[in-house]
DNA sequence: GAGCACTGC
């Protein structure tokens, strides 16, 4: 810090503490605090029926209604249609169970109608016995597509309008009315629902879709209904499942009864790895032939871990294949499962082609990398390359193709459309015209290690439910084919289930949900769990929110935590947002924030992966940082919107308008909350919360607030920077961001928002920040008497410099944290006229920061 | 020196 800066600080902290320390003791009280705290965000628009004989009209009305809609010509089509679904025939079984029992568990494969009937039998029934305006149906999705189509359909097979008896609600979106009776929709905003309503007063039966998929919302809301059952003996609940694991539902919930219903897909035949060999004589090379650079690293990586893989290196091929050619013995000889053969993929591919019927071909893949590997292949190839007959199209989440018609539409009849995906095609997108399914047996899958707390995103074999679920995709139209291009053994000892999520990933943002919804101490709750997580897990959650001031030492939500409570984000980015208003960076703040909660809006196109590249990179300019690159990519859309050009800018600049369009409306869903809890007025406009968010200094040092303790140090080694984090050491900037490439920066530290095991440990997202934004806007401060140094993050990380320097940090961040600890508990309070001089020291810090170039 | 499973409030 130069002496003129130290000065000028010193002369802005001086004239603060004038007005600010002596106004400190009049503070406001922690009751004052709980008044400042909203009750409710939501509106409330079921039609309430105080009065009995307007219920009665109500409800007689229903019936009328439902009676006459019965007897239209259309309706009677779709009754027929409706009572062929195997669904229909359990319809007097399900109904007396609903009245029954309390808890119902309803099991049936894809096809059955469960999704579509059953909410609509409870509907008919209530109607039919003028129970219409009494009832109140909601059923949860664990998707936001399938909760708006299946009240869609529901919707026309009652012939009636959508938002009429029948509505869906997803976040950001809704159709219902007064009149609506069956509410579809996702289980996150069943979840905020509750916050409002925590006994579900207004709700006569809750059905639970798709419970099977242990989704972590899922299994959250299975352990709060079971609490919840008790004072609510009117509330009917029935969750259903895929057929196979109901049972353990049923265990859940005290033996409660579960209903099987039929699947009614169409045949699809299975062949395993030994036949699909002897049918297409392919020949598996052994790993060994053709190993170089990195890939007998990652052999051992695999089969270190890997007990399928393990297992079958032990089988015996020539006693356990003998019935098989030679060839195919050889080649399973030679096939290890650790990596996939994407020669035999496309020996698959061709087999099909060549002597099977006609119908879409759907490969399962774990990645980008599969898909665009298989894609050059293929049109290298003399017969599948003629693209007059085959029309390949890669499917992943991130690539632009991804809402393409092109998947879903038939090809013309001389064509066979080849769609390569990831897990993508298992539940979110349904290409009805698949007749022949190739799966790779894989899946990208995440986990959580606790020990080290990092996050992994990792290929491993998937369930048998999952193996199942793909080749369903086959059945859909007609009989089908089903490639798995691993072993029988191996399928018949792949694991029954995947683990459920609760056991596969951070818990930080479920244990603050626990305690906006009032549930108890953190670990007991969990304890409750169908499967409750690893102790280590929930401890290494809680701590991070004690380090983030969500949670204080008791474990209880702080005046910050409250806060966070309201917003619909992990507690990290929450921070991040609150911030951002209170030290006038707000239109950034919602942009990033938006973006960090939902998706990446920068998409991965196949062929053009380094002009997408060097689109990042503008928009990120010198700014070392992905959430710059973001924020400026928001804002060059946004005007390209204004002047009408959005679509041609979005294509140009490799941007999802899908992913913007949420993000703007996401924005605006945060900057209504930050309304409700008092941090800003809605009637002054986002504009009027913006004085610093050009400033990009200010810009990092709210995402720094906000992400920490997400910090890793760059450390020069030699002409390059080597990055260090404290829980596993060494870390690489993944390829993607901004920051891959770059050997020196300018400052000594990044904050990030993800940092993630595949291949190496990898900081996706990264932001390039002083010691300054770090002292004065991230973990505490600890001064270290033997070194005369200031620490960080249990002394992971560490400040030196002068005396008198580092005593004039320490005083203000003290004053910064006293007005910020005020502005929390006081939202309305205007730090920029109490707390001017600290505000202003801290900017002046903030903006000498090139003074101090990289010194480690 | 070389990579990006998928949902949701």
């Amino acid at each position: 810090m130069s002496s003129e800066i130290e000065r000028r600080v010193e002369n802005l902290l001086a004239t603060a503490k004038g007005t600010e320390v002596v106004n400190n003791s009049s503070g406001p009280s922690s009751s004052e605090t709980k008044q400042s705290l909203p009750d409710s965000a939501s509106s409330k628009t079921e039609a309430s029926f105080d009065d009995t004989a307007a219920k009665e009209k109500f409800s007689i009305e229903l019936k009328n209604l439902q009676d006459s809609r019965k007897a239209s010509p259309n309706a009677k089509a779709m009754q027929s249609f409706r009572e062929k679904l195997p669904a229909y025939k359990v319809k007097d079984e399900f109904l007396k169970a609903v009245r029954d029992n309390q808890v119902l568990v309803v099991s049936g494969e894809t096809g059955c109608g469960k999704t579509t009937q059953l909410p609509q039998f409870i509907l008919e029934e209530e109607i039919s016995n003028l129970r219409g305006a009494g009832c109140n149906i909601i059923c949860t999705q664990p998707r936001r597509i399938s909760a708006i189509s299946v009240a869609a359909r529901i919707a026309s097979e009652r012939g009636e309008n959508l938002g009429e008896t029948v509505g869906y609600q997803i976040r950001l979106e809704a159709k219902r009315s007064a009149q609506t009776r069956l509410l579809f929709c996702t289980t996150g905003v069943l979840l905020r629902r509750l916050i409002q309503e925590p006994d579900l007063g207004d709700v006569s039966h809750l059905l639970v879709d798709e419970i099977h998929e242990r989704g972590l919302n899922e299994d959250f809301l299975i352990i709060i209904l079971r609490d919840l059952l008790p004072q609510r003996p009117n509330l009917r609940l029935i969750l259903m499942s895929a057929t196979i694991n109901a049972d353990l539902f049923s265990k859940y919930f005290g033996n409660t009864p579960v209903i099987h219903i039929q699947g009614l897909t169409f045949p699809v035949v299975e062949r395993f790895l030994e036949d699909i060999l002897e049918k297409t004589h392919y020949k598996i090379k052994s790993e060994y032939d053709n190993m170089h650079g990195n890939s007998r690293r990652r052999r051992q990586q695999y089969s270190r871990t890997d007990p399928l893989t393990e297992m079958f290196e032990e089988v015996d091929i020539d006693s356990q294949y003998k019935n098989y050619s030679i060839s195919t013995r050889q080649s399973l000889d030679a096939w290890t499962g650790v990596q996939l053969d994407l020669g035999l993929v496309e020996a698959t591919i061709d087999h099909i082609c060549r002597n099977e019927g006609d119908g879409a071909i759907l490969v399962f893949l774990t990645g980008w990398d599969e898909i665009s590997k298989l894609l050059e292949k293929i049109k290298a190839n003399a017969f599948l390359g003629n693209s007059s007959k085959f029309l390949v199209l890669p499917l992943h989440g991130s690539m632009p193709t991804v809402n393409q018609r092109e998947i879903f539409d038939r090809p013309p009849s001389n064509m066979r459309k080849i769609v390569l995906a990831t897990n993508i095609a298992e539940s979110s997108i349904t290409i009805d015209d698949v007749v022949y399914v190739i799966d790779c047996g894989k899946a990208k899958e995440t986990s959580y290690d606790a020990l080290n707390k990092l996050a992994c995103l990792l290929p491993s074999w998937i369930s048998k439910a999952s193996a199942h679920q793909r080749r369903g995709r086959a059945g859909r139209v007609q009989p089908g084919v089903c490639y798995r291009l691993y072993p029988k053994i191996v399928h018949d000892a792949m694991p029954q289930y995947q683990l459920p999520e609760i056991l596969r990933t951070p818990l930080q943002e479920l244990c603050l949900n626990i305690k906006s919804l009032q549930l108890g101490a953190v670990a007991p709750f969990l304890s409750k769990a169908l499967q409750p997580p690893d102790a280590l897990s929930v401890q290494n959650a809680i701590e991070l929110l004690k380090t983030i001031g969500v949670f204080d030492e008791r474990e209880e939500l702080t005046p910050l935590g409250h806060h966070l409570c309201t917003l619909p984000l992990d507690p990290n980015i929450g921070k991040m947002l609150i911030m951002g208003s209170i030290f006038q960076c707000l239109d950034p703040a919602l942009t990033i924030a938006s973006a960090l909660a939902h998706r990446d809006p920068f998409v991965l196109p196949i062929n053009r992966k380094e002009e997408a590249d060097a689109a990042k990179r503008s928009f990120a300019d010198d700014s070392c940082s992905d959430h710059i690159a973001l924020l400026k990519a928001f804002e060059a859309w946004k005007d390209a919107k204004r002047s009408g050009r959005d679509r041609a800018f979005c294509w140009e600049n490799f941007l999802s308008p899908i992913t913007l369009q949420m993000m703007d409306d996401m924005r605006n869903q945060f900057f209504d909350l930050l309304s409700d809890i008092g941090f800003v007025n809605k009637a002054k406009g986002i504009k009027s919360y913006n004085k610093y968010g050009h400033d990009l200094e200010m810009v990092c040092a709210i995402l720094c607030a906000g992400l920490y303790p997400n910090v890793i140090q760059c450390k020069r080694r030699g002409k390059r920077t080597a990055f260090y984090s404290k829980d596993v050491g060494k870390v690489d900037i993944h390829p993607s961001s901004v920051n891959a490439g770059i050997h020196l920066f300018p400052l000594p530290y990044m904050v990030y928002s993800e940092k993630v095991k595949t291949t190496s440990i990898y900081i996706r997202d990264s932001t390039n920040i002083s010691d300054y934004a770090l002292l004065l806007f991230g973990g505490g401060l600890t001064p270290n008497k033997t070194t005369g140094s200031i620490e960080m993050l249990g002394g992971y990380l560490h400040f030196s410099a002068s005396k008198s320097v580092l005593q004039l940090i320490q005083n203000l961040r003290a004053e910064l944290d006293k007005l910020l600890q005020r502005k929390i508990e006081v939202p309305g309070l205007d730090i920029y006229a109490e707390g001017k001089g600290v505000v202003s020291a801290a900017i002046e810090l903030l903006h000498s920061q090139n003074v101090s170039a990289m010194k480690n």
